[in-house]
DNA sequence: AAAGATTGATTCTTCAATCTTG
DNA sequence: CAAGATTGAAGAATCAATCTTT
């Protein structure tokens, strides 16, 4: 049924997948999920949001006029649409973002970073920096950046073909 | 209002800071999450599990006697006691998982893997690791594999100063 | 009181269904 | 009908009680 010696023509190759790489990957989960954790954590105690609503914060601080189109937000987080509906309802509850009518096309609705959405995220900023220079950046060496970015690079275009992005 | 020359002190240190290990930092969160979700998805669709179920029945299939103390279970995992308790209830009613009473300590409860949780599990293990290999392994080069098994390292035991695990 | 575990409330994510406009 | 977006329901994660046993 599952024959481990065909997989993809290169043999020589595939023996590398041993139990090291399992736990390489096993360790790349775990300690990816501890940052996600930590980090989360951090925006939630100390800036009173969730590692979500900063991400809508940044996409929003970033574009122009701070405003964009809900597709063009979902796309540029790469979030489906439901999920971004749900969280800029909560978002906008809180007041942190408002949602327009688009005016050249009646489908569409614009999303609008408020004043006070704005103030949430620049008061997010720095303390955000400083914890992931604390609990990631401090951690590695120039040498391993590099290579972590070399790593990233090769997985990216692996999952992603058709990225143009370098 | 935000002034990125003055940070903290350090600034040998600092100035490694760029923005281009900012991106990195992008990077790892975006690429594993999409690894999460698409091996995520994977187990999902082929297996009928979460990747939660899936740490769950992994773990108790390591165990002796496929059985552990839910507390072992969860320090094992590294979860919350209250999110396991949750998830063992709905694998409970699923009947992939039992819990019994415990037997040296009435407080406690031991959680077991049932005949067909056993199955399910065995059913996911070459489905996953197959996606794994093809998502994950495939991508890299065994020198890649070797830094980055490097700054999983690093970056656990910055986290974790006090884990022994090499 | 502290440890082991569960529960309920809240928030977040996903899926399917819906509604409006193009 | 297809595209843009929202909604409701169900599953999952987190926090603060709660309950029992040590």
């Amino acid at each position: 049924m599952i024959d481990t010696s065909t997989r993809s023509g290169m043999n020589d190759a595939t023996s590398r997948w041993t139990s090291q790489e399992l736990a390489t990957w096993r360790a790349l989960m775990e300690t990816t999920g501890d940052l996600r954790r930590i980090l989360g954590a951090q925006l939630a105690e100390e800036c009173g949001v969730s590692a979500a609503d900063y991400q809508v914060l940044l996409a929003l601080s970033e574009a122009e006029g701070h405003r964009l189109r809900s597709s063009e937000l979902a796309a540029s987080m790469d979030w489906e649409r439901s999920r971004l509906s749900h969280q800029l309802a909560r978002m906008d509850k809180r007041g942190l973002v408002a949602r327009e009518a688009c005016a050249t096309d009646k489908r569409g609705a614009e999303v609008v970073l408020t004043a006070e959405g704005l103030t949430q995220f620049r008061a997010c900023t720095m303390p955000h920096l400083r914890a992931v220079r604390k609990h990631f950046a401090d951690a590695l060496t120039p040498a391993q950046f590099a290579a972590l970015a070399d790593i990233l690079g090769s997985l990216r275009r692996h999952l992603r073909p058709e990225d143009d992005t370098p």
